[in-house]
DNA sequence: ACGGCAAGTTTTGCATACAGAATACGTTTG
DNA sequence: CAAACGTATTCTGTATGCAAAACTTGCCGT
């Protein structure tokens, strides 16, 4: 594999080769093009919450922020935009997506059925060593729940699904998994359980493993089902509940 | 309301404002804004398959072609790349996806959990004046079916799809499922039944209309993950012969 | 005081300019 | 003649400039 050095000055051109060894090409880091550097960073900074939904977005203040131009950060916030997570104006720039609780529902809806079909094959697709390691989070995840750690706990929920997601073997159900995800990140990132509720979504997670390793598609998906209807009434009650606290402080 | 019109020049202003009554501003026809513009004719271009799969796009002749410049240009591409349509490669610009027998499958895989959710959800919500406008696209079909009009019997066939999505009233489902779905456009406009297969397709949308007059969720569910597979089967059928009769004239 | 208006300011949308990466191509050399 | 090389050309990625749209502010008349 040959590659090529150029530096192209006006009317003087100078080019020095360098032969690459094609199985050290993984070691080069070739700095990811800007424009999406700066969607992941944007998409980071809407998810946790730094730019609250329905905040305007603008772009010369963020270009400065992420030290980018605006032509990339306009191309990232495209991509945004068709992931759902920003929402174009024409003439007006881009607002944060702002989720009702209508489409937070909704959301749910979808994401229920993504997960229950990635359950379900899951169960009929995992290795051993793929259940192992699920099994293993799930120990960790106990761990974090003993210690009311809430921020790891999190981490290693939103762990699990993504590897029983992986074992499931289809990745445009993984893309489409994880695009509509992108849109609840926001809010679980502030989201707070009521000990009952903790405690049940630990169980199911127990029920969950077990069912994995029985290889039952069919329960699996049920009670994928059932969790994450669970989920959303745990958000749809913390939203309530943020909606009459921030009225509360208004009055 | 109170619209302005200006037209600045170096150092000189000129300022018209207009008053437009709110119930006109319907009428008025925005023109909307070239990068948008420019992703729906894209997205048709690789849809309709005059961009091959796999073509690259090159950004000059692309932007000439769509009478824009390539700032739009680029910024529709990131948009049909958020959408799965195009594959960007870096400092190589897009590509047309391609997809393989594999993620075609994977694909429909998506899209019938996608549906069946779409059909349960339908037989919940759906009313009487939708039902009626749904029999009534599906004697179209009949029609189109017994003259063995093809293009017409898929315009009908995709439009009683979309409205059984729009009876689950779910936004978030149908945009996801137009996503997913749009990948697969590029092939169904190009492939063709064989008799038996089309005959099988009309008798399952006949029940279809019947298990959601009854508003039987299960049945439906199940029956669109059948209809489904049925539609996968059909397409990896035919990409299979255009394959072989594609290897067939290379030879 | 207040609603409406016009000029000023900011911001978005698009086009163009330019540097660097990729590619095509003619030449050289073993 | 094929492989390698160096140059020219093309193309992508980013920055910048400019016009139109939206927003802000101060003024004026009632």
């Amino acid at each position: 594999m040959i590659y090529r050095l150029y530096s192209q000055k006006i009317n003087q051109r100078i080019c020095i080769q360098i032969r690459v060894d094609p199985m050290a090409e993984v070691i080069s880091i070739p700095r990811q093009v800007l424009h999406q550097e700066a969607a992941v960073r944007l998409r980071q900074l809407i998810v946790e919450g730094q730019i609250a939904p329905g905040a305007k977005l603008n772009e010369r203040a963020l270009a400065e922020q992420l030290q980018v131009s605006r032509t990339p950060l306009r191309e990232a916030i495209k991509t945004l935009a068709a992931e759902g997570l920003v929402e174009l104006v024409p003439n007006r720039g881009a607002v944060a997506a702002q989720l009702s609780a209508q489409s937070v529902a909704d959301t749910f809806e979808v994401i229920a059925g993504l997960e229950a079909q990635s359950g379900e094959l899951a169960a009929r697709r995992i290795t051993d060593a793929e259940l192992a390691e699920i099994r293993a989070l799930h120990y960790e995840m106990l761990a974090a729940h003993t210690r009311r750690d809430l921020p790891t706990y999190y981490r290693l929920n939103a762990h699990i699904h993504e590897c029983i997601n992986a074992a499931a073997r289809n990745p445009v159900l993984t893309q489409t998994y994880r695009n509509v995800n992108a849109r609840l990140q926001a809010l679980r990132f502030r989201s707070n359980f009521d000990e009952r509720k903790w405690q049940r979504a630990v169980d199911e997670h127990e029920t969950m493993v077990a069912l994995l390793a029985r290889r039952d598609a069919a329960a699996l998906r049920s009670l994928l089902l059932q969790h994450l209807e669970h989920k959303r009434d745990a958000v749809l009650e913390l939203m309530r509940q943020g909606e009459l606290s921030a009225r509360a402080a208004r009055a």
